[in-house]
This record gives C-alpha cells, structure tokens and sequence, in this order.
DNA sequence: AAGCCCTGCAACCGCTCAGAA
DNA sequence: GTTCTGAGCGGTTGCAGGGCT
C-alpha cells in the first residue's frame, strides 16, 4: 500500500505552468522565500501541489539560474563530476551553481550520454583518450567486487584515486587557457569585467513581470518586488559595494570550496598536519605546507587561479604518495555535498 | 504540404530521508 | 519508538518543435 501521491487531489492541475502561474508563484516567494510549499498552494490560490510549485521554482524560476548551451567548461566538469559521483546529480549541480540538477540531468541523459557511448567505443579502438579514461578508470568503483577485502579495497580505491587525478591531470592540460576561475567571469564584453554569467537575482524574476506584465513594470510595485527579492533572495546585483559579498563573490568563493572539497583540499585542512603528519611522508607534509600556504594567500585576496592550484595539486606527487588513510578521508569528503549559498 | 521521426526539455512519479508530533 | 509530513533526489515520461522524407 503506497502513500497516495500529492497530485493525486482532485482539482490539482499538472502540465505546464502558465505565466500568470509563475507570477503568483514568484510573488509569493519573494513575499516568504523559498520553503514552506505545503501552504503555498492553499495561499496563493495555485491549483498546484507543492511538489509541483518547488520543482517550477528550482528548475525554473529561481534566480541565478543559467540556460542555454552548455560551455565546454562546464562539459567537462559534469563528465569528471559524473565519473566520481556517479548520478548525484543534485551533487554536481551544486559544483555548477548556474544549473540545475534538472538541466544537467538532462543534459547528460540527452549530449553527454552518446558523446560517451561514441568516445567509449572510439577508446577501445585506439587506446585511451586522456579526459575519458577518467570515468573509464573509475567506473569499476561502483561495480567493485563487495567480497574484496577492506583492505582490498582501500588499495583498489588509492589506484582509482590517483588514476583519476592523473586522468584529470592531462585532461586540464590539454584545455584552453580558460581556468575554471576565469570560466564564472561574464563573457558579456558590454558588461563590467567583474560581472559574472550567474544571472541577476532578479533577472528571472524581472522578465517574468517585464515579458508578461507589460507596461507596468516601471511602477512601484515592481521596485517594491526588487526591493523584496533581494532581501529574500541571493542578490548578484555586481554593482553592490556596501562591502557584503555579493553573490559573484558568493559563487567564486563557494565554486573553490566546491574544488577544495571535491579535491580534497579541505580534507588536507580537516586532517591537517597532526593527523597527516603522523602518517605522510615529510615531503608530503611540506606540500601540505605548501597548500595551506597558498590557501592562505587566497584568503588574503592575492589571486591565484584555480587551475593553477588544482594543477599544482594534481602534479603533485608527494600528494599521490600519501597513505591511503589520508586519501580515503579525501575520498570520502567527495560526498559531502558543499553548500554553495 | 503532410506525415513521420528525433531531440531537447519541462514536468511528473516514486522513493528515501529527516525532523516534528 | 512510531507515525506523519515536508523536502529533496533520481529516473522516467510526455510534449513541442525541428528536420527529414
């Protein structure tokens, strides 16, 4: 016996939303925030299930929500993030705050899917391709055999480890120029340097009242409703300069810790010298120094591009050295999902 | 021009998990 | 400890639009 499904109720519409839907939808969250949906239909009128409204909002209407093609960056990204989560989809989403889960869902099941069948195939034929044979060495992780020994394991899972970061290693050698860092910056020439493609916070919300209210959107309710919106919602207005990050800043930052933490930077920090001290080698106690050092010279506004310390990590290979204990926390900190905003 | 097929994407469904009662 | 409910996630479906025959 399964529970009875919410949209199950009778006079609850499904299908696509209409744009006077979306409004309502909208307005009340910039009137209460994002949260609550049980009581939003019933407040607003919506003849939809709160399932339904916190999917539109999330997949749709929220603010910073990037659409369009996908860049070669962020390709890459999702068939490296796939290939260490797996279809944690929500999980890559939060290294990609400019999509949705949705999206990259989709994307993957729509692009990347075939691109791979294609490369797999290719790949068997003509030997490995660098970027590929990172999910190729990974994809036997979750397939391993579950009667391996622990400690089995754990060396299985040290060689997948440092076959991955090799493997993402030459496949960031081989890109463009573009750094991960740079790739957040707007591409938009007309706009300031510093703006980035995380859309406005209320861009969304904007071209729903613009595009679909018409004239009225000079009046003050909608300067009202801006008002509302960034105080309810992440601002990416770049223009801010009351010395609060804004959300570009807010985003780059949370995109490094997004890097630390899957790469297992943080893990360094969290078992840190003490623990690693005891265990590594002292040269990989001094790259571990070294680490710090640079973090610390990132806390310190000093700039250093993101691909510059992913590479030095990832070349590292006094990092690839240290006892699988180490790695193992490193691995483990890839499930834990960074929260970005 | 009409019909068919393919593709992309928005939305739905079923499930799990966490927190409150 | 159990039940209920809301939130979130991943898989799947259905529809619209474009391309091809």
């Amino acid at each position: 016996m399964g529970r009875v499904p919410c949209c199950d109720k009778v006079g609850v519409k499904k299908g696509p939303w209409t744009p006077e839907e979306d409004i309502i939808l909208v307005s009340y969250v910039q009137q209460h925030g994002p949260g609550n949906w049980g009581v939003l239909p019933t407040k607003t009128g919506l003849r939809r299930c709160s399932k339904s409204c916190r999917l539109r909002w999330t997949n749709y209407l929220r603010p910073g929500i990037k659409r369009g093609n996908f860049t070669d960056q962020e390709e890459k990204m999702i068939i490296q993030l796939q290939a260490l989560l797996g279809n944690k989809w929500a999980a890559i989403a939060s290294y990609l705050p400019e999509r949705t889960d949705n999206d990259i869902k989709n994307y993957w099941n729509t692009h990347l899917k075939k691109t791979m069948k294609k490369l797999d195939q290719l790949d068997q034929c003509h030997g490995s391709n660098d970027l590929f044979s990172l999910e190729n060495g990974l994809t036997h992780l979750s397939s391993s055999n579950s009667s391996t020994s622990r400690g089995q394991w754990e060396r299985t899972l040290q060689a997948d480890i440092n076959m991955a970061k090799k493997a993402l290693h030459n496949a960031l050698s081989h890109e463009n120029p573009t750094s991960p860092h740079n790739y957040i910056k707007q591409e938009n020439p007309q706009v300031s340097s510093t703006t980035t493609t995380y859309a406005s916070s209320t861009e969304n919300i904007a071209r729903l009242l613009q595009g679909w209210m018409g004239s009225s959107t000079s009046s003050t309710n909608n300067s009202e409703s801006s008002k509302t919106s960034s105080n309810n919602i992440a601002t990416t207005d770049s223009s801010s300069c009351d010395g609060t990050p804004n959300a570009e800043s807010k985003g780059e930052m949370g995109l490094m810790e997004a890097f630390e933490s899957l790469f297992g930077l943080e893990s360094f920090e969290s078992s840190s010298s003490d623990e690693l001290s005891q265990t590594a080698t002292p040269e990989a106690e001094t790259e571990v120094l070294k680490i710090e050092i640079k973090r610390e010279e990132n806390e310190h506004d000093v700039e250093v591009p993101l691909s510059v310390i992913l590479e030095n990590w990832l070349l590292d290979e006094n990092t690839l050295n240290i006892q699988p204990k180490n790695d193992l926390t490193t691995l483990i900190s890839f499930d834990e999902t960074p929260h970005l905003f």
